[in-house]
DNA sequence: GCAGACTTCAAACAACTGTTTGAAACTGCC
DNA sequence: GGCAGTTTCAAACAGTTGTTTGAAGTCTGC
Protein backbone atom coordinates (compact mmCIF):
# COMPACT_ATOMS: atom_id res chain seq x y z
CA UNK A 1 0.00 0.00 0.00
CA UNK A 2 1.17 3.36 -0.95
CA UNK A 3 2.05 5.50 1.63
CA UNK A 4 -0.16 8.60 1.20
CA UNK A 5 -3.31 9.02 1.31
CA UNK A 6 -3.92 11.41 -1.48
CA UNK A 7 -2.36 8.69 -4.02
CA UNK A 8 -4.14 5.62 -2.70
CA UNK A 9 -7.34 7.60 -3.30
CA UNK A 10 -6.34 8.53 -6.87
CA UNK A 11 -5.34 4.73 -8.05
CA UNK A 12 -8.16 3.55 -6.71
CA UNK A 13 -10.17 6.27 -8.80
CA UNK A 14 -8.92 5.14 -11.82
CA UNK A 15 -9.02 1.96 -11.12
CA UNK A 16 -13.06 2.15 -9.97
CA UNK A 17 -14.05 5.07 -12.75
CA UNK A 18 -12.92 2.80 -15.35
CA UNK A 19 -14.75 -0.32 -14.11
CA UNK A 20 -17.88 1.38 -13.03
CA UNK A 21 -18.12 4.81 -14.56
CA UNK A 22 -18.10 8.53 -13.97
CA UNK A 23 -21.85 8.13 -12.27
CA UNK A 24 -21.32 4.39 -11.04
CA UNK A 25 -18.38 4.77 -8.67
CA UNK A 26 -19.25 6.37 -5.50
CA UNK A 27 -17.23 8.45 -2.87
CA UNK A 28 -17.35 5.24 -0.42
CA UNK A 29 -16.31 2.57 -3.26
CA UNK A 30 -13.09 4.66 -3.71
CA UNK A 31 -12.21 5.65 0.00
CA UNK A 32 -12.76 1.67 1.20
CA UNK A 33 -10.93 0.53 -1.25
CA UNK A 34 -8.29 2.42 -0.79
CA UNK A 35 -8.15 2.29 2.75
CA UNK A 36 -9.05 5.96 3.67
CA UNK A 37 -11.86 8.20 5.02
CA UNK A 38 -14.72 9.10 3.51
CA UNK A 39 -14.47 12.92 4.08
CA UNK A 40 -10.51 12.45 2.50
CA UNK A 41 -11.65 13.23 -0.97
CA UNK A 42 -13.25 16.23 -0.26
CA UNK A 43 -9.93 17.04 1.97
CA UNK A 44 -7.38 16.30 -0.53
CA UNK A 45 -9.45 17.00 -3.56
CA UNK A 46 -12.35 19.54 -2.80
CA UNK A 47 -14.90 17.42 -4.82
CA UNK A 48 -15.67 14.38 -6.69
CA UNK A 49 -15.49 16.10 -9.70
CA UNK A 50 -12.10 18.09 -9.03
CA UNK A 51 -10.91 14.10 -7.48
CA UNK A 52 -12.00 13.21 -11.22
CA UNK A 53 -9.96 15.72 -13.16
CA UNK A 54 -7.08 15.13 -10.92
CA UNK A 55 -7.15 11.07 -11.76
CA UNK A 56 -7.29 12.36 -15.73
CA UNK A 57 -4.55 15.46 -15.68
CA UNK A 58 -2.10 12.89 -13.08
CA UNK A 59 -1.03 10.81 -16.78
CA UNK A 60 -3.10 12.85 -19.57
CA UNK A 61 -0.57 15.66 -19.04
CA UNK A 62 2.36 13.63 -19.35
CA UNK A 63 0.84 11.51 -22.25
CA UNK A 64 0.54 15.05 -24.27
CA UNK A 65 3.59 16.39 -23.36
CA UNK A 66 4.77 12.95 -25.06
CA UNK A 67 3.40 13.32 -27.84
CA UNK A 68 4.02 16.55 -28.37
CA UNK A 69 8.05 15.65 -27.49
CA UNK A 70 8.13 12.87 -30.20
CA UNK A 71 6.39 15.28 -32.92
CA UNK A 72 9.42 17.86 -31.64
CA UNK A 73 11.68 15.38 -32.36
CA UNK A 74 10.57 14.27 -36.04
CA UNK A 75 10.15 17.81 -37.22
CA UNK A 76 13.52 18.51 -35.77
CA UNK A 77 15.09 15.72 -38.36
CA UNK A 78 13.41 16.65 -40.57
CA UNK A 79 14.50 20.37 -41.15
CA UNK A 80 11.15 22.27 -42.03
CA UNK A 81 10.34 19.55 -44.70
CA UNK A 82 7.34 18.00 -44.68
CA UNK A 83 7.14 14.20 -42.83
CA UNK A 84 5.64 11.80 -43.93
CA UNK A 85 2.04 10.83 -42.52
CA UNK A 86 2.77 7.71 -41.73
CA UNK A 87 5.94 8.87 -39.30
CA UNK A 88 2.97 11.16 -37.32
CA UNK A 89 0.32 8.51 -37.01
CA UNK A 90 2.99 6.25 -35.28
CA UNK A 91 4.22 8.88 -33.31
CA UNK A 92 0.80 10.15 -32.20
CA UNK A 93 -0.31 6.34 -31.97
CA UNK A 94 2.95 4.77 -30.90
CA UNK A 95 3.54 6.65 -27.70
CA UNK A 96 -0.25 6.69 -26.53
CA UNK A 97 0.55 2.64 -27.41
CA UNK A 98 3.78 2.65 -25.67
CA UNK A 99 2.30 3.78 -22.72
CA UNK A 100 0.00 0.70 -22.95
CA UNK A 101 2.79 -1.64 -23.13
CA UNK A 102 4.60 -0.17 -20.78
CA UNK A 103 2.24 -1.04 -17.61
CA UNK A 104 -1.11 -2.34 -16.30
CA UNK A 105 -1.28 1.48 -14.60
CA UNK A 106 -0.82 2.93 -18.00
CA UNK A 107 -3.34 0.61 -19.48
CA UNK A 108 -5.96 1.02 -17.06
CA UNK A 109 -6.07 4.88 -17.49
CA UNK A 110 -6.21 4.74 -21.61
CA UNK A 111 -9.22 2.34 -20.95
CA UNK A 112 -10.39 5.53 -18.97
CA UNK A 113 -9.83 7.83 -21.60
CA UNK A 114 -10.83 6.01 -24.48
CA UNK A 115 -14.08 5.16 -22.62
CA UNK A 116 -14.53 8.62 -21.30
CA UNK A 117 -14.01 10.37 -24.88
CA UNK A 118 -17.19 9.74 -26.29
CA UNK A 119 -19.40 10.02 -22.83
CA UNK A 120 -17.74 13.21 -21.29
CA UNK A 121 -19.94 15.19 -19.22
CA UNK A 122 -19.67 18.60 -19.71
CA UNK A 123 -16.81 19.34 -16.91
CA UNK A 124 -15.22 16.75 -18.29
CA UNK A 125 -15.51 17.80 -21.57
CA UNK A 126 -14.01 20.95 -20.61
CA UNK A 127 -10.86 20.01 -19.07
CA UNK A 128 -10.22 17.57 -21.96
CA UNK A 129 -10.20 20.22 -24.34
CA UNK A 130 -7.96 21.71 -22.63
CA UNK A 131 -5.83 19.46 -22.38
CA UNK A 132 -5.58 18.56 -25.47
CA UNK A 133 -5.67 21.67 -27.31
CA UNK A 134 -1.77 21.88 -27.73
CA UNK A 135 -1.39 18.44 -28.89
CA UNK A 136 -3.81 18.46 -31.29
CA UNK A 137 -3.13 22.18 -32.81
CA UNK A 138 0.20 21.07 -33.62
CA UNK A 139 -0.61 17.77 -35.16
CA UNK A 140 -3.29 19.35 -37.06
CA UNK A 141 -0.58 21.40 -38.72
CA UNK A 142 2.08 18.86 -39.35
CA UNK A 143 -0.77 16.77 -41.15
CA UNK A 144 -1.50 19.77 -43.13
CA UNK A 145 1.78 20.52 -44.20
CA UNK A 146 2.09 16.45 -44.84
CA UNK A 147 -0.79 15.97 -47.39
CA UNK A 148 -1.89 19.56 -48.52
CA UNK A 149 -3.81 17.78 -51.19
CA UNK A 150 -6.04 16.35 -49.00
CA UNK A 151 -9.18 17.96 -48.05
CA UNK A 152 -8.73 18.91 -44.04
CA UNK A 153 -12.17 17.65 -43.20
CA UNK A 154 -11.74 14.41 -44.48
CA UNK A 155 -8.24 14.14 -42.33
CA UNK A 156 -9.74 14.98 -39.46
CA UNK A 157 -12.57 12.26 -40.29
CA UNK A 158 -9.85 9.61 -40.55
CA UNK A 159 -7.93 11.10 -37.40
CA UNK A 160 -11.46 10.63 -35.50
CA UNK A 161 -11.79 7.10 -36.86
CA UNK A 162 -8.06 6.38 -35.55
CA UNK A 163 -9.08 7.26 -32.30
CA UNK A 164 -12.13 4.89 -32.09
CA UNK A 165 -9.79 2.01 -32.89
CA UNK A 166 -7.68 2.70 -30.51
CA UNK A 167 -10.06 3.43 -28.29
CA UNK A 168 -11.34 -0.37 -28.56
CA UNK A 169 -7.71 -1.68 -28.98
CA UNK A 170 -7.04 -0.45 -25.24
CA UNK A 171 -10.71 -1.02 -23.66
CA UNK A 172 -10.31 -4.37 -25.44
CA UNK A 173 -10.78 -6.89 -23.07
CA UNK A 174 -14.44 -6.39 -22.27
CA UNK A 175 -15.33 -5.62 -25.41
CA UNK A 176 -13.52 -8.31 -27.61
CA UNK A 177 -15.51 -11.14 -25.00
CA UNK A 178 -18.21 -10.75 -27.62
CA UNK A 179 -16.69 -11.80 -30.42
CA UNK A 180 -14.56 -14.56 -28.80
CA UNK A 181 -11.81 -15.26 -26.79
CA UNK A 182 -8.47 -14.06 -27.79
CA UNK A 183 -5.15 -13.03 -26.21
CA UNK A 184 -4.79 -9.69 -25.18
CA UNK A 185 -2.01 -9.40 -23.04
CA UNK A 186 0.53 -8.98 -25.55
CA UNK A 187 0.97 -5.21 -26.09
CA UNK A 188 4.24 -5.82 -28.64
CA UNK A 189 1.40 -7.62 -30.99
CA UNK A 190 -1.73 -5.20 -29.80
CA UNK A 191 0.86 -2.30 -31.29
CA UNK A 192 1.39 -3.77 -34.53
CA UNK A 193 -1.70 -5.27 -35.36
CA UNK A 194 -3.05 -1.92 -34.28
CA UNK A 195 -0.71 0.49 -36.07
CA UNK A 196 -1.03 -1.74 -39.63
CA UNK A 197 -4.66 -1.29 -39.40
CA UNK A 198 -4.30 2.22 -38.94
CA UNK A 199 -1.97 3.02 -41.49
CA UNK A 200 -4.13 1.22 -43.88
CA UNK A 201 -6.84 3.15 -43.44
CA UNK A 202 -5.05 6.41 -43.55
CA UNK A 203 -3.88 5.70 -46.83
CA UNK A 204 -6.83 3.70 -48.35
CA UNK A 205 -8.45 5.81 -51.40
CA UNK A 206 -10.47 8.81 -50.64
CA UNK A 207 -13.73 8.16 -50.76
CA UNK A 208 -15.90 9.35 -54.15
CA UNK A 209 -17.22 12.28 -52.23
CA UNK A 210 -14.28 14.59 -53.37
CA UNK A 211 -13.67 13.08 -56.65
CA UNK A 212 -14.72 15.95 -58.50
CA UNK A 213 -12.10 17.84 -56.21
CA UNK A 214 -8.67 15.76 -57.37
CA UNK A 215 -7.10 15.80 -61.09
CA UNK A 216 -5.98 12.25 -61.39
CA UNK A 217 -7.25 8.68 -59.77
CA UNK A 218 -3.62 8.18 -58.86
CA UNK A 219 -4.43 11.21 -57.00
CA UNK A 220 -6.91 9.49 -54.72
CA UNK A 221 -4.65 7.85 -52.43
CA UNK A 222 -4.11 9.85 -49.38
CA UNK A 223 -1.03 8.85 -48.11
CA UNK B 1 -46.57 13.13 -29.08
CA UNK B 2 -47.24 9.64 -29.23
CA UNK B 3 -50.32 7.89 -28.61
CA UNK B 4 -49.21 4.97 -25.75
CA UNK B 5 -47.11 5.91 -22.46
CA UNK B 6 -44.90 2.67 -23.15
CA UNK B 7 -43.40 4.06 -26.14
CA UNK B 8 -42.92 7.52 -25.15
CA UNK B 9 -41.14 5.87 -21.86
CA UNK B 10 -38.77 4.08 -24.36
CA UNK B 11 -38.36 7.44 -26.78
CA UNK B 12 -37.68 9.56 -23.97
CA UNK B 13 -35.42 6.79 -22.34
CA UNK B 14 -33.01 6.59 -25.60
CA UNK B 15 -32.65 10.27 -25.87
CA UNK B 16 -31.70 10.80 -21.94
CA UNK B 17 -29.51 7.57 -21.67
CA UNK B 18 -27.65 8.78 -24.98
CA UNK B 19 -27.11 12.60 -23.31
CA UNK B 20 -26.22 11.24 -19.54
CA UNK B 21 -25.39 7.54 -19.67
CA UNK B 22 -27.02 4.91 -18.01
CA UNK B 23 -26.56 5.79 -14.27
CA UNK B 24 -26.79 9.64 -14.94
CA UNK B 25 -30.19 8.87 -16.43
CA UNK B 26 -32.98 8.99 -13.61
CA UNK B 27 -36.49 7.70 -14.04
CA UNK B 28 -38.00 10.96 -12.78
CA UNK B 29 -36.15 12.69 -16.11
CA UNK B 30 -37.31 10.14 -18.02
CA UNK B 31 -41.19 10.29 -17.23
CA UNK B 32 -40.94 14.23 -17.05
CA UNK B 33 -40.09 14.12 -20.48
CA UNK B 34 -42.33 11.17 -21.77
CA UNK B 35 -44.91 13.13 -19.63
CA UNK B 36 -45.46 10.21 -18.09
CA UNK B 37 -45.93 9.40 -14.08
CA UNK B 38 -42.94 8.17 -12.12
CA UNK B 39 -44.42 4.53 -11.22
CA UNK B 40 -44.90 4.08 -15.02
CA UNK B 41 -41.69 3.02 -15.86
CA UNK B 42 -41.81 -0.33 -13.10
CA UNK B 43 -45.62 -0.42 -14.30
CA UNK B 44 -44.91 -1.43 -17.95
CA UNK B 45 -41.14 -2.48 -17.93
CA UNK B 46 -40.75 -3.51 -14.42
CA UNK B 47 -37.69 -2.06 -13.08
CA UNK B 48 -34.81 0.68 -14.61
CA UNK B 49 -32.78 -2.23 -15.73
CA UNK B 50 -35.56 -3.52 -18.07
CA UNK B 51 -36.89 -0.53 -19.60
CA UNK B 52 -32.48 0.25 -20.24
CA UNK B 53 -33.12 -3.74 -22.08
CA UNK B 54 -36.31 -2.76 -23.53
CA UNK B 55 -34.44 0.68 -25.09
CA UNK B 56 -32.01 -1.87 -26.41
CA UNK B 57 -34.07 -4.31 -27.86
CA UNK B 58 -36.53 -2.61 -29.64
CA UNK B 59 -33.96 -1.62 -32.37
CA UNK B 60 -30.70 -4.44 -31.93
CA UNK B 61 -32.99 -7.34 -32.51
CA UNK B 62 -34.12 -5.54 -35.92
CA UNK B 63 -30.66 -4.27 -36.80
CA UNK B 64 -29.10 -7.35 -36.22
CA UNK B 65 -31.55 -9.39 -38.48
CA UNK B 66 -31.34 -6.45 -41.45
CA UNK B 67 -27.24 -7.87 -41.17
CA UNK B 68 -27.70 -11.50 -41.10
CA UNK B 69 -30.62 -10.85 -44.26
CA UNK B 70 -28.03 -9.16 -45.87
CA UNK B 71 -25.56 -11.82 -45.56
CA UNK B 72 -27.61 -14.04 -46.61
CA UNK B 73 -28.23 -12.19 -49.77
CA UNK B 74 -24.91 -12.30 -50.35
CA UNK B 75 -24.09 -16.00 -49.67
CA UNK B 76 -27.31 -16.90 -51.78
CA UNK B 77 -25.96 -14.68 -55.03
CA UNK B 78 -22.32 -16.75 -54.45
CA UNK B 79 -23.47 -20.24 -54.63
CA UNK B 80 -21.31 -21.71 -51.92
CA UNK B 81 -18.07 -19.69 -53.04
CA UNK B 82 -16.08 -17.64 -50.47
CA UNK B 83 -17.45 -13.91 -50.68
CA UNK B 84 -15.03 -10.88 -50.98
CA UNK B 85 -14.01 -9.78 -47.35
CA UNK B 86 -14.94 -6.36 -48.96
CA UNK B 87 -18.32 -7.68 -49.66
CA UNK B 88 -18.72 -9.05 -45.75
CA UNK B 89 -17.42 -5.46 -44.24
CA UNK B 90 -19.84 -3.66 -46.61
CA UNK B 91 -22.64 -5.75 -45.58
CA UNK B 92 -22.06 -5.39 -42.00
CA UNK B 93 -21.27 -1.75 -41.74
CA UNK B 94 -23.41 -0.70 -44.44
CA UNK B 95 -26.77 -1.80 -42.93
CA UNK B 96 -25.36 -0.17 -39.67
CA UNK B 97 -24.70 3.44 -41.23
CA UNK B 98 -27.91 2.63 -43.12
CA UNK B 99 -29.85 2.96 -40.05
CA UNK B 100 -27.66 5.75 -38.89
CA UNK B 101 -28.65 7.54 -42.65
CA UNK B 102 -32.34 6.77 -42.34
CA UNK B 103 -33.62 8.69 -39.11
CA UNK B 104 -32.47 10.31 -35.91
CA UNK B 105 -34.04 7.87 -33.96
CA UNK B 106 -31.21 5.38 -35.71
CA UNK B 107 -28.43 7.66 -35.47
CA UNK B 108 -29.33 8.62 -31.38
CA UNK B 109 -29.34 4.79 -31.03
CA UNK B 110 -26.32 4.08 -32.44
CA UNK B 111 -24.49 6.68 -30.86
CA UNK B 112 -26.04 4.85 -27.60
CA UNK B 113 -25.30 1.31 -28.64
CA UNK B 114 -21.30 2.73 -29.94
CA UNK B 115 -20.67 3.97 -26.21
CA UNK B 116 -22.44 1.06 -24.17
CA UNK B 117 -20.53 -1.15 -25.86
CA UNK B 118 -17.32 -0.56 -24.41
CA UNK B 119 -19.03 0.07 -20.86
CA UNK B 120 -21.35 -2.17 -20.16
CA UNK B 121 -22.43 -2.81 -16.95
CA UNK B 122 -22.64 -6.80 -16.37
CA UNK B 123 -26.93 -6.76 -17.36
CA UNK B 124 -26.47 -4.89 -20.21
CA UNK B 125 -23.65 -7.42 -21.29
CA UNK B 126 -25.14 -10.40 -20.74
CA UNK B 127 -28.15 -9.58 -23.30
CA UNK B 128 -25.50 -7.79 -25.86
CA UNK B 129 -23.76 -10.90 -25.95
CA UNK B 130 -27.08 -12.86 -26.53
CA UNK B 131 -28.84 -10.42 -29.10
CA UNK B 132 -24.97 -10.72 -30.88
CA UNK B 133 -24.17 -13.85 -30.81
CA UNK B 134 -25.94 -15.04 -34.08
CA UNK B 135 -24.87 -12.50 -35.81
CA UNK B 136 -21.30 -12.69 -34.86
CA UNK B 137 -20.74 -16.54 -35.33
CA UNK B 138 -22.40 -16.11 -38.95
CA UNK B 139 -20.19 -12.76 -39.92
CA UNK B 140 -17.20 -15.24 -38.41
CA UNK B 141 -17.72 -18.38 -40.26
CA UNK B 142 -17.63 -16.03 -43.53
CA UNK B 143 -14.68 -13.94 -42.80
CA UNK B 144 -12.64 -17.29 -41.92
CA UNK B 145 -14.29 -18.61 -44.88
CA UNK B 146 -13.39 -15.71 -47.25
CA UNK B 147 -9.65 -15.68 -45.79
CA UNK B 148 -8.72 -18.95 -44.87
CA UNK B 149 -4.88 -17.97 -44.60
CA UNK B 150 -5.37 -14.77 -42.33
CA UNK B 151 -5.16 -15.85 -39.13
CA UNK B 152 -8.11 -15.81 -36.98
CA UNK B 153 -6.93 -13.75 -34.29
CA UNK B 154 -6.00 -11.35 -36.28
CA UNK B 155 -9.29 -11.13 -38.32
CA UNK B 156 -10.85 -10.54 -35.19
CA UNK B 157 -9.13 -7.88 -33.89
CA UNK B 158 -9.70 -6.27 -37.25
CA UNK B 159 -13.46 -6.37 -36.92
CA UNK B 160 -12.41 -4.96 -32.92
CA UNK B 161 -10.68 -1.82 -34.48
CA UNK B 162 -13.79 -1.83 -37.20
CA UNK B 163 -16.15 -1.64 -34.31
CA UNK B 164 -13.87 1.17 -32.70
CA UNK B 165 -14.03 3.48 -36.10
CA UNK B 166 -18.04 2.67 -36.86
CA UNK B 167 -18.69 3.70 -32.90
CA UNK B 168 -16.56 7.01 -32.99
CA UNK B 169 -17.76 7.53 -36.74
CA UNK B 170 -22.03 7.47 -35.42
CA UNK B 171 -21.15 9.30 -32.23
CA UNK B 172 -19.01 11.64 -33.92
CA UNK B 173 -20.57 15.31 -32.73
CA UNK B 174 -19.42 15.36 -29.34
CA UNK B 175 -16.33 14.28 -29.64
CA UNK B 176 -15.04 15.93 -32.79
CA UNK B 177 -15.90 19.20 -31.51
CA UNK B 178 -12.20 18.35 -30.08
CA UNK B 179 -11.03 17.86 -33.17
CA UNK B 180 -12.24 21.22 -34.93
CA UNK B 181 -15.42 22.41 -36.39
CA UNK B 182 -16.93 20.27 -38.94
CA UNK B 183 -19.99 18.75 -40.13
CA UNK B 184 -21.53 15.53 -39.32
CA UNK B 185 -24.90 16.24 -40.65
CA UNK B 186 -24.33 14.23 -43.87
CA UNK B 187 -24.94 10.81 -43.22
CA UNK B 188 -24.27 9.65 -47.35
CA UNK B 189 -20.65 11.24 -46.84
CA UNK B 190 -20.35 9.85 -43.58
CA UNK B 191 -20.71 6.36 -45.03
CA UNK B 192 -18.55 6.40 -48.19
CA UNK B 193 -15.79 8.23 -45.28
CA UNK B 194 -15.59 5.49 -42.99
CA UNK B 195 -15.98 2.47 -45.57
CA UNK B 196 -13.06 3.75 -47.16
CA UNK B 197 -11.20 4.12 -43.54
CA UNK B 198 -12.39 0.56 -42.73
CA UNK B 199 -11.38 -1.15 -46.35
CA UNK B 200 -8.22 0.11 -46.35
CA UNK B 201 -7.78 -0.74 -42.50
CA UNK B 202 -8.63 -4.21 -43.70
CA UNK B 203 -6.41 -4.65 -46.94
CA UNK B 204 -3.42 -3.36 -44.96
CA UNK B 205 -0.51 -5.85 -44.58
CA UNK B 206 -0.94 -8.09 -41.95
CA UNK B 207 1.88 -7.09 -38.71
CA UNK B 208 5.40 -8.36 -38.66
CA UNK B 209 3.99 -11.14 -35.71
CA UNK B 210 2.71 -13.49 -38.34
CA UNK B 211 5.70 -12.75 -40.54
CA UNK B 212 6.85 -16.26 -40.20
CA UNK B 213 3.74 -17.96 -40.50
CA UNK B 214 3.44 -16.74 -44.15
CA UNK B 215 5.09 -17.60 -47.30
CA UNK B 216 5.41 -15.11 -50.00
CA UNK B 217 5.71 -11.35 -48.94
CA UNK B 218 2.65 -10.83 -51.32
CA UNK B 219 0.36 -13.44 -49.12
CA UNK B 220 0.76 -10.51 -46.26
CA UNK B 221 -2.08 -8.91 -47.76
CA UNK B 222 -4.88 -9.55 -45.68
CA UNK B 223 -7.23 -8.67 -48.38
C1' DG C 1 -74.77 1.13 -17.42
C1' DC C 2 -72.04 -1.74 -15.24
C1' DA C 3 -68.56 -5.20 -13.99
C1' DG C 4 -63.74 -6.24 -14.74
C1' DA C 5 -59.40 -5.42 -16.48
C1' DC C 6 -56.07 -2.12 -17.51
C1' DT C 7 -53.73 2.23 -16.68
C1' DT C 8 -52.53 6.46 -14.19
C1' DC C 9 -51.63 9.03 -10.20
C1' DA C 10 -49.74 11.36 -5.75
C1' DA C 11 -47.48 10.03 -1.92
C1' DA C 12 -44.42 7.71 0.71
C1' DC C 13 -40.45 4.23 1.36
C1' DA C 14 -35.75 2.93 2.57
C1' DA C 15 -31.34 3.16 0.63
C1' DC C 16 -27.81 5.71 -1.09
C1' DT C 17 -25.56 10.04 -2.92
C1' DG C 18 -21.78 13.96 -2.19
C1' DT C 19 -20.65 17.12 1.27
C1' DT C 20 -19.89 19.29 5.86
C1' DT C 21 -18.70 19.44 10.65
C1' DG C 22 -16.00 19.60 14.81
C1' DA C 23 -13.34 16.91 17.55
C1' DA C 24 -9.44 13.68 17.74
C1' DA C 25 -4.90 12.15 16.24
C1' DC C 26 -0.74 12.94 14.34
C1' DT C 27 3.29 15.63 12.51
C1' DG C 28 7.57 18.37 12.71
C1' DC C 29 9.85 22.29 15.05
C1' DC C 30 11.52 25.23 18.94
C1' DG D 1 7.12 19.06 26.55
C1' DG D 2 4.24 21.90 24.08
C1' DC D 3 2.41 24.18 20.34
C1' DA D 4 1.17 25.16 15.38
C1' DG D 5 -0.24 22.90 11.16
C1' DT D 6 -1.74 19.07 8.87
C1' DT D 7 -4.35 14.98 8.47
C1' DT D 8 -7.82 11.57 9.93
C1' DC D 9 -12.05 10.23 11.86
C1' DA D 10 -17.16 9.13 13.07
C1' DA D 11 -21.29 11.23 12.63
C1' DA D 12 -24.66 13.73 10.66
C1' DC D 13 -26.60 16.65 6.69
C1' DA D 14 -29.93 17.51 2.95
C1' DG D 15 -30.91 15.82 -1.48
C1' DT D 16 -31.71 12.17 -4.81
C1' DT D 17 -32.18 7.47 -6.18
C1' DG D 18 -35.35 3.27 -7.71
C1' DT D 19 -39.29 1.10 -6.05
C1' DT D 20 -43.84 0.25 -3.82
C1' DT D 21 -48.47 1.26 -2.42
C1' DG D 22 -53.37 1.80 -2.66
C1' DA D 23 -56.69 4.67 -4.37
C1' DA D 24 -58.54 7.06 -8.51
C1' DG D 25 -59.27 7.09 -13.21
C1' DT D 26 -60.11 5.04 -17.92
C1' DC D 27 -61.41 1.74 -21.20
C1' DT D 28 -63.68 -2.57 -23.11
C1' DG D 29 -67.30 -5.99 -23.84
C1' DC D 30 -71.79 -7.30 -22.79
Amino acid sequence: MEPDTRSRILDAAENLLVQHGLDGTTLRMITATAHANLAAVNYHFGSKEALIEAVFRRRLTWLNEQRIAALDALETAARGAPLKPRQIVESYFGVTIRMAAASAEGRTFLRLLGRTYTEPSEFVRSFLAEEYAEVIARYKAAFFKALPDVPQEEFIWRFHFMMGALSYAVSGADALRLLGPIDDTDPEALYARLMSFLIGGLRAPLPEIHAKAVKKPRARRAA
